[in-house]
Order: C-alpha cells, then sequence, then structure tokens
DNA sequence: ATAAACAAGACTATTTTGGTCCTATTTAAT
DNA sequence: ATTAAATAGGACCAAAATAGTCTTGTTTAT
C-alpha cells in the first residue's frame, strides 16, 4: 500500500513528545505510552529500536528513560524509518533476488526513484514537525 | 516496509512490455504472462485494473487482447500505482480516523511529504522506464 | 457453434505488521 | 542487601494486507 507503518507513527510521535520537554529532560517510556495513548509494550519496543540506532539514549535502571540523543533539527525522516522499519525498498526485487531472466526492464527507473525518495526524506527533520500543525489537509490523494 | 507491491511491479513491467511493441499492436494476456514470467491469472487480474482505470485498452472476444490506451509519455508512475494498489496514503491516519485525542502531533508534515511524493511520481512516466537500463544499482540503501 | 480472449467475484494461502508477554538486567533509593 | 522502577530483548500470537488461484460468465472472430 506504500505507507510509512503503524511503528513508525507511533516513533515519530514519541519522538515528537521527546523534542517538546525541556532540553535533556529524560522521559519514561511509560509516560510516552500514555500522553500518545500507544501501549507501553508497543511504544517500548519502538523505542528500543531508536536507541539501538543511537537516535535517542536510554538511561537504564530505577529514574531511567530516554532523551533525544541528537538535535531534532538532525533528526531525518531517513533515520527514523530506517531504524523503525529497517532499509528502505521501494520495490520488490530490490530486497529479493529478481528471479526474472531477462534483464529487468524496470529496475533501473525504480532504482532511480527510490534514491530520490531517500534523499528528500533526508532533508525532513524531526524539528519539522513542530511546526506545521496548521495545515491538517486530512482528505486522501484521488 | 514503504515500498511498492508486486503487483505494482507486474504492472509495470506488463505495461513496459506493450510499449515495447509497434504502436497499437494488441497483445494477450496469455503473451504478457509469459513473456514476462507472471501467472496468467495474476497478470490478468492486474490488466484488468489498468483497463477500469484506462490505462490500457482491451479488445474483447477471440483475436481480443490489451493496448495501451495512451502514449507512454502520458502514463505516469502516479497513475499506475492509484490504478492498482488504490489511492496513496503515505501514514495510516489519513485513511483512518484519527483515534488520538489531541491533535495530531504529526499529521499536518507527513501530508506535505505524501503531496510532494506524489507529485514526483506524477513526473515519472512509462517512457522514462524504457530507457534507463543501464544503471542496475542493485544494492540496497543503508 | 466453437474457441480464444477478457471480466469479475469468491476464495485461499502466504507474508507482513501489529501487538503482547515473559524473563533478564540495570540502577537509584532505602 | 533489598526493593522497585526502569530498559533490553526474545518468543510468541493475532490481525491485516498482499499474493495468488479458481470458477463462472460474456464477448467476438472464425
Amino acid at each position: 500500500m506504500f505507507k510509512l507503518n503503524k511503528k513508525t507513527e507511533y516513533g515519530l510521535l514519541a519522538l515528537q513528545y521527546m523534542s517538546s520537554l525541556q532540553d535533556d529532560q529524560v522521559t519514561t517510556a511509560r509516560e510516552i505510552a500514555e500522553k500518545n495513548d500507544i501501549s507501553l509494550a508497543l511504544v517500548s519496543k519502538i523505542l528500543q529500536k531508536l536507541a539501538q540506532k543511537k537516535l535517542v539514549r536510554s538511561v537504564q535502571g530505577a529514574k531511567g528513560g530516554y532523551v533525544l540523543a541528537k538535535n531534532s533539527t538532525n533528526i531525518s525522516l531517513a533515520e527514523i524509518v530506517q531504524a523503525i522499519e529497517g532499509p528502505i525498498y521501494i520495490f520488490d526485487c530490490q530486497k529479493n533476488r529478481c528471479t526474472r531472466i531477462q534483464a529487468c526492464s524496470i529496475k533501473g527507473q525504480l532504482n532511480a526513484v527510490a534514491y530520490k525518495m531517500i534523499d528528500y526524506f533526508k532533508t525532513i527533520k524531526l524539528s519539522d514537525f513542530s511546526t506545521e500543525i496548521s495545515k491538517n489537509k486530512q482528505e486522501s490523494f484521488q
């Protein structure tokens, strides 16, 4: 269906929430879960992935929690998606061995498209999400 | 996982094959299936969707088949994806009612991203797929 | 009439995604 | 030392989306 998955959506909400806090204030998975109405278990899993990819820093033990590991101007949508969903493939034969006998006639162009998209995603930063609260166009795109 | 699905891939292969033929030469689903190593039943379904959206024209009866309904320079990737996968949603709360109590903090920016992507997809034409046979970079994108 | 094609819906299987649960580890506070 | 609050991570199950098949009907050239 060509969309970001729910986990990425939750990850964005979590990161957005963290970036809204005073600098370097540690928050817990529990708090993020409650404030954003996501199950604790699920958001925990997502935060773990973000921590593995060093987008957030985890503080272990009692009084522990999570903080953004970098400034929100330095966390890109590309990084977030890759941290949560894994490598970005736009089409299948990038990922799996292409079994087509003749040289695949569409691979080249699709690769170019994929590159462009990822480049664009790199330009979108977490900080960009804080600003645009107004434009809530909820419609689909024909 | 944020990728085009296999059906779209097959649809592209089918369209590409049709565009490689002499002008207005009708070809059958069977031929497309064989030449591209896709099951007949599956490629038939896909061709039907493309026909419904008038990207290809179907000729019924014996000696029937399919032809491109427009010049390949006038068929965009956006149209193809939408014909096969349905409306493009980049994130979930576009499609389903957003249940989050507070105004969703990420919707605005994600909508902007979605628009940009669809606009980009509109600029990619079927004819573009015929040219780039060389750049077969098969790697994933970290 | 017949055979070769498309049309379309119902159905099944497979894969991916979403989500839970359990156990272990870390650490501040008492 | 013990406890409680936190993260870490793997195993597991449920649900949804995708891929693929099958069957029946319609169209039309020969």
